[in-house]
DNA sequence: ATGAATGCAAAAACTTTGCATGACG
DNA sequence: CGTCATGCAAAGTTTTTGCATTCAT
C-alpha cells in the first residue's frame, strides 16, 4: 500500500481515515475537492468519517505538503494532490471546469517583479478566468 | 458632493450608508478593507450602520463595478475602491502590506496562455506573497 | 405615497475545537 | 499500554436573509 508510506514519510501515524482520505484525493474524478467533497465522497464509498476529521487530515496533509490548499472564488476552499511540480489554474467560467498550466516565462517575470520591489517571491496565486473562443 | 454623483451613475439611491461607506473607503489609510474593517471604521466616526448593510452595500458596489472584492488568503473577502486601470497585488507576509503593482508583460503572457488552451481570458486573480530581501 | 433601503436578529455556510472514546505503534 | 487520532456535538467566523420600519424621490 503506497499510501503507508507516504504517510509515514511525512510523520503522521497510519490510521484508516487518513489512508482513505488521501486514497479519495488519488482517485477521485475532479482533481479539486473540498472538504465537503472529500466527505461526501467517502460517505458513498461506504467510509464512515467525521467531517471534522477530513478538516483535520486535509489540514495536516497541507502542513505535511502532500496537499495544497487553494481559495478560489466562492468562500470555500479545495484541496488538490501535490505532484511536486508547481502549476498554476485557469478556470472555464461557463462549466466550472479547472485546467492546469504550467508557465516558465510568468514564473520568471513573478520573481523579477518582487525583486524590483526589494522582495523575495516566497508563493503566488495565479487564477485565470476563460471562457471558451467565440 | 462627488460621492452622490458617483452612486446616480451607477443608478443606485443615494442613502447615508452608501455615502458613508464610499467616503470611507475613499478616505481610509489602507486601501483594502474587509466588511469588518469598513464596519468598525463607521462606528468609529460615530456613523451607526449595520453591519449586514454593510455587506449587503458593497455586494451592490461590487456590482455596479465600484469596488473590487479580493479573496486574499485568510477566508475573509476585501473590497478596494476601483481606479480604472487594473492592477495585481503583492502582499508581504511578514508585514501584511499589500503592495499594487503593474505588469504589462503579465497581463500579456496570461492572454497568450489563455488562447493557446482555446480560451479568452476574461478576468484574471494574481496575487504574489512576498518577503523583504534577505 | 410607494417602492426601495435599512437595522436587527436569526440563519446559513464553512471551519475549528473540546472532550470522551477508540485505535496505532 | 500510553499516546495520539477520531467522532460527535458545540462553538466560531464570515456572510446572507427575513421582516418590520424608515427613507428617498
Amino acid at each position: 500500500m503506497v499510501e503507508n508510506n507516504e504517510l509515514r514519510k511525512v510523520g503522521l501515524k497510519v490510521t484508516l481515515p487518513r489512508v482513505k482520505i488521501l486514497q479519495m484525493l488519488d482517485s477521485a474524478e475532479q482533481r479539486h475537492m473540498s472538504a465537503e467533497d472529500v466527505y461526501k465522497a467517502l460517505m458513498d464509498a461506504g467510509e464512515d468519517v467525521g467531517l471534522a476529521t477530513v478538516y483535520r487530515v486535509l489540514t495536516q496533509f497541507e502542513a505535511a505538503g502532500l496537499v495544497e490548499r487553494h481559495n478560489f472564488d466562492g468562500g470555500h476552499a479545495v484541496f488538490e494532490l501535490s505532484d511536486g511540480a508547481h502549476h498554476d489554474h485557469m478556470i472555464n467560467v461557463d462549466s466550472g471546469e479547472v485546467i492546469e498550466f504550467i508557465d516558465p516565462q510568468i514564473e520568471k517575470l513573478q520573481r523579477e517583479i518582487a525583486a524590483q520591489h526589494g522582495y523575495d517571491l516566497v508563493d503566488h496565486n495565479l487564477v485565470l478566468y476563460v471562457r471558451p473562443k467565440s
